[in-house]
DNA sequence: TCAAAAGTGTTTTTTTTACACCCATGG
DNA sequence: CCATGGGTGTAAAAAAAACACTTTTGA
């Protein structure tokens, strides 16, 4: 059993899952590739690992120059390496899912990434076995939204509670009562309640929130069951 | 931004996390290496990823090495790429968490390898960033346990209620009650009830029950909730 | 003044938990 | 014949769901 025989070395990258909420519906962040090979086609942002850092590092680096921000949510969604997945030469892949406030990125610059918001479930068709990862990671962000206060990542700094609703109507494909909703959400305590109010969606208007970084940080892990029935949710999921 | 010019090539590598049940305990399969560098140190059982296979092949071909079993438990982990892990050359590791039947592998020649089961909290120190995997893989393994059935694949064939319990209880550390324990099981429909009884542990015997696996695949992710209190097992884990 | 959305209150239903009790049997 | 674990029954407590009702205000 010797290890450290001659071994093939081969290509790393990393792909970004990113999703954003614009106040209506789920997306997803694409980019048109402009360079060959396959220019033209629709990609996730993704790039290699340089030698000195970390698939994290890269994928933190890859969102950084595409979006400028900083700070973004980001995990590890899958590693994909099958022999064939990339067509032009062997690349093993680490796919990372990011959630994004969308507005934020509206300020910067996309213009040199040709960077489009699509519907999440009304993308254009994708290279590679990006398609696969996007599926996996809609499965994921499910599944885990279910249990934990993550797409609250999803909205801006200060936001309402029929705001939150909505986003987990969308993300869910569900309709939630709301005074049961909005009494789950605060007894996790994660919000804080601001002074003014949101008018534009009603005339009485409803209180802004915002997160309670500290809470949050330290409670993101707490169990929300939000759903309804999380078995239909689970069912095709891979954690 | 030109995206296939040279890139550094590294290499790619999977490590195994295997959980084992030998009644008593939770247990992990450690190999002390037998070959240098660090030869006679401990590690998690890992392999180069050859050219042609995926890190999910090579996986299952290390475990089909070690063990000689087909079929076991088998999923991904997390991706290790910090440029320091590995302090002989750089490489990437897909971290895999196994689930296997001890007593199946008892069977096993495992000589070749020095293959050691070790109780989960009392193992050597280990090359690498193994127990960081190894860290990781226990605290997800006691996330998912507690809404899917997966320790049912630490089990042999047919096993009885209150051994499934005391696989609970030393996972969690926690005691049960054994009515709403084994109701809780029962109401999953996952198991079957066989004509036999172990008569080992009690006078009165207790009646053996297999998976059902058609409803198991099916149901697998039907979500448990065997924990008292989701959120203290939670509260470190990263899925 | 009233429609529409925000937010509160209350009842019903379901699930979970605690714990008492019966069962079977080997020593 | 009784101690020991296996297994069932059931009442209390807690959580979730359903839904009625009150509030605010711009048009």
């Amino acid at each position: 059993m010797k290890r450290y025989s001659q071994q093939s070395r081969l290509l790393f990258a990393v792909d970004c899952i990113i999703f954003g909420f614009d106040g209506q519906e789920l997306k997803l962040l694409l980019i048109q590739r402009g360079f060959e090979p396959f220019k033209g086609q629709w990609s996730l942002v993704g790039g290699f690992v340089q030698e000195s850092e970390s698939a994290e590092d890269a994928a933190s680096r890859v969102l950084k120059d595409l979006t400028g921000l900083d700070g973004i949510y980001m995990e590890q969604l899958h590693t994909f390496s099958s022999p064939s997945r990339d067509t032009v030469e062997r690349t093993v892949s680490v796919a990372y899912t990011a959630l994004i406030d969308i507005q934020k990125y509206k300020q910067q610059l996309n213009e040199d990434f040709h960077a489009v918001w699509f519907p999440i479930n009304h993308h254009p068709e994708l290279i590679f076995d990006h398609k696969q990862m996007v599926d996996q990671a809609k499965e994921k962000l499910r599944y885990k939204a279910a249990l934990h206060p993550l797409l609250l990542e999803l909205l801006p700094g200060k936001f309402t509670i029929p705001q939150l609703q909505h986003l987990y109507e969308s993300v869910y494909n569900a309709a939630f009562d709301k005074g049961n909703f909005s009494r789950k959400i605060l007894s996790t305590k994660l919000l804080v309640k601001l002074a003014d109010k949101d008018k534009l969606s009603s005339k009485k208007g409803a209180f802004y929130y915002k997160i309670d970084r500290k809470k949050y940080n330290a409670n993101f892990h707490a169990f929300l069951n939000f759903v309804p029935d999380p078995h239909v949710l689970a069912a095709t999921n891979g954690v």
